[in-house]
DNA sequence: AGCGTTTAGCGAAGCGCTTCGATAAGCATC
DNA sequence: GATGCTTATCGAAGCGCTTCGCTAAACGCT
C-alpha cells in the first residue's frame, strides 16, 4: 500500500536514493541505507509491479506454456511446472501460465504486451507449431525439449542419447550380450521428441558394443499393461538377459510383475535399468537403476538461459543436460539360464 | 512494439481518443473509431501491460495458488488449473502461478505488489493456513474448496453433500436397503475438506431414507487397491446391494474388478454410483453413473466471484455448485441374490 | 591553498497508459 | 440570434517507479 514516496519521506531522503538503495545500482552510504531499510520494514513496502514494469525494462515474469497434447502425463508435467516456478522464483521471477488453446495466441499476446520477459515452452513436440511462433516474436523463448527444426532456437533437455548409451554400456560391461529396450507407445514416437532419440541411441550404442538389441513398444496409441508384458515376454523368449525401460510408471510395474511371475529375479536372472523416468524408481516393488528425467536440472538451465537472453546474451543452441545415474542394485552379471 | 502514441498519430487523433475508442468508456464517432481500428491493425498494437497496470486500477492477472499437500492427485489438479485459466481468459485475465512453498509468502507478495487483482486458492484444506492470510491481505481471495473456518471468506465448491444425498436417493428409490460407501483413504478425512462432507451427508441421508448404510475407506495413509477390494468384499458379505464410490480412478477400477471376479454384474446384481470423481466414469471397464467433480463449473464460478470482488462487490459466502448427474446405466432395481 | 577526483544524494524526465475536466462544434429551442 | 444541450475530441495530470545528469561535500595530492 505504501509507495516509494512515503518510504523516502520516512527515511528523510529522495525517492531516487530509495530506488538506488533497493536496487543497489548506485552506492548509498551505510547509514542512509539502514534508515531506508527500516522505513521499508515499517511501512511494509514493496515496489508496485506495474510501475516497475513501465519504468524499468523488466516485468520479472516468465510465461510458461502448457502442453499442446491431451495425453501428457500429468504428474510429470506438474513436476516441470513446479521446477520451473521454483527456478524462476530463485531469480525473483514469477510464472504466468499459458494454457493449451491459448498457448499460441497467448505467446503472441504476452510478447507484444510486454507482460513477460521471456517464454518457457514445455512439452515440445518434434514439429511444434510454437517453433515458428518463437522466431516471429520479440520475447526470448526457451524450449524445454528439442524440436526437429531447432535452428536458431534456445533449447534445453536431458541428454537422452547419452542416458540410453550409458545404460547399454552398463549392461554390456556386466557381460550382457542381448538387451531389450521396452519403449513407449508407438504413437509417442511421432508426437514426442525423445522416444525416438532414446531408441536411436540405444540401437547405435548396442551396435558399437556389439550386443544384440531389440526394441519393443508398450502399446499402440497408448501404453497398456498387457502390451508391455507381451513385449517383455517376447524379448525374454528371444534370449534377452537385460532390459532397458523407457516407459511410464505403470508399465514399469507391470513389467516387473511379468518378470516376477516368470520366476525371474532382478538382478540375479535379469538386469533392468530405466531411462528417462519421471518418477522414483527406488520405490518400485523392485528398485530399479535409473537415469531419470530431471525436471529441476532442466528448468534451472532453462531459467538461466532465459535470464541470459533477457540480458541480451541469447545462446541459440541445444543445451543437453548430462544424465545422472541412480544405482539401486538392479544390474548384475549375466548368468546363463533356461528361457522361462 | 508500437505504442498508443503511434496509433494516435496514424489515426490522426489524440491518445486519449485512442484510449477511449479501445476501452469504450466514452463515445467515439464511428468514423474515428474505424480509423483507430485500422491503425491498431496496421501497427499490430497491444497496450503495454505495465503502463496499463500503473495507470488503470487493474492488472488483469489472477494469482492461482498450487496445492500445499504433496499427495494431491495430479490429473485432477491439472484439470482445475486448466479450467481456472480458461475461465480467466474469457474475461481477459491471465493466471500467475504461486507454487507450494511460495504459496503463502507469494500471496502476501503479489497482494502488496499489486501484481494481481485477486487470488484463487486451490486444493483447500480444512484448516488451511491460507485462510488467515486471506483475511490479512488486500487482494480479494476466492477459495475453491471450503475450509472449516470460512467466516467472511468467498468460497466455491461442488455441493458434495447434495451429491451424496442424491446418490443415496437414487439407490433407495431403486429399492436398495443396504448401501455401502467406499470412501477415500483414512488420512484424507483429516487433510482434505470434502471426504468428511460426503460421508456425513451419505450417512444422514441413509438415515432419512431408512436404509442400512456402512462406510469404509480405501486405505490408511494412501489409497490402495487391496484395501479398496477388501472394503468392498466386506460390504458385500454384509449384504450391501449398492455401492457409492468416492475414490480415485484406480480404486474404481479395482472395485469393479473385485465385483466382476465375484461374478456380480452391474447393475443386475449390484448397483454402483460414483460421487465427486475427477475422471470420466463412462470410460471405465464398466461405465458408472456419476455425480462428478466439475472443475469447469467451479472455476467459472470462482472467476465470476473474483471479478465481482475486484469490482467491489465481494460476496463472502460459501457458494455451492449443484451436482450434475451423469447416467450410464449402473443403477438397477434391487434383486435378491446369494451372498457371493 | 588550490586542484582534481571520488562519493552521496537530489531533481527531473520519462516509461505508456487512463481519466478528468475543458472546449468546440452541432443541433434544437424559443 | 441568443440560449442551452449533446456529442466528439483534446490536453494535461498523474499512476509509481527507474535512471540520467548534476551538484555539493569530502577527500587526497601536490
Amino acid at each position: 500500500m505504501a509507495n516509494i514516496n512515503e518510504v523516502a519521506k520516512a527515511a528523510g531522503v529522495s525517492i531516487s536514493t530509495v530506488s538506488y538503495a533497493l536496487s543497489g545500482k548506485r552506492a548509498v552510504s551505510p547509514d542512509t541505507r539502514r534508515r531506508i531499510e527500516k522505513a521499508v520494514q515499517d511501512l511494509n513496502y514493496l515496489p508496485n509491479a506495474g510501475a516497475r514494469m513501465l519504468a524499468g525494462r523488466r516485468t520479472q515474469i516468465f510465461a510458461l506454456t502448457e502442453p499442446l497434447r491431451k495425453d501428457t502425463h500429468a504428474p510429470t508435467h506438474m513436476a516441470f511446472v513446479l521446477a520451473a516456478s521454483v527456478a524462476a522464483r530463485r531469480h525473483d521471477y514469477d510464472v504466468l501460465l499459458l494454457t493449451e488453446e491459448e498457448a499460441q495466441q497467448g505467446m503472441r499476446r504476452v510478447a507484444a504486451n510486454r507482460l513477460v520477459d521471456a517464454i518457457l515452452v514445455l512439452d515440445v513436440a518434434p514439429d511444434d507449431p510454437r517453433v515458428g511462433l518463437a522466431r516471429s516474436i520479440a520475447s526470448p523463448t526457451v524450449f524445454i525439449g528439442v524440436p526437429r527444426d531447432n535452428a536458431g532456437l534456445i533449447c534445453v533437455d536431458l541428454d537422452f542419447e547419452a542416458a540410453a548409451a550409458r545404460a547399454v554400456d552398463l549392461l554390456a560391461d556386466a557381460g550382457h550380450t542381448s538387451i531389450g529396450l521396452v519403449g513407449q507407445a508407438e504413437a509417442a514416437y511421432e508426437k514426442s521428441n525423445f522416444p525416438p532419440r532414446v531408441r536411436g541411441a540405444f540401437l547405435r550404442r548396442a551396435e558399437v558394443r556389439d550386443v544384440e538389441a531389440v526394441h519393443g513398444t508398450s502399446g499402440e496409441a497408448r501404453a497398456s499393461r498387457t502390451a508391455a508384458r507381451r513385449t517383455v515376454a517376447d524379448m525374454i523368449s528371444r534370449g534377452a538377459t537385460a532390459l532397458v525401460l523407457h516407459t511410464a510408471e505403470e508399465a514399469h510395474g507391470s513389467i516387473l510383475a511379468e518378470l516376477s511371475e516368470r520366476g525371474l529375479r532382478v538382478p540375479e536372472d535379469i538386469s533392468v535399468v530405466s531411462v528417462g523416468a519421471s518418477f522414483d524408481t527406488a520405490t518400485l516393488e523392485t528398485p530399479i537403476d535409473s537415469f531419470p528425467l530431471d525436471p529441476q536440472a532442466s528448468c534451472d538451465a532453462a531459467v538461466d538461459l532465459a535470464l541470459a537472453a533477457v540480458d541480451g546474451h541469447p545462446e541459440p543452441a541445444v543445451h543437453l543436460i548430462a544424465p545422472r545415474y541412480h544405482a539401486h542394485g538392479s544390474i548384475g552379471p549375466r548368468h546363463e539360464r533356461a528361457v522361462a
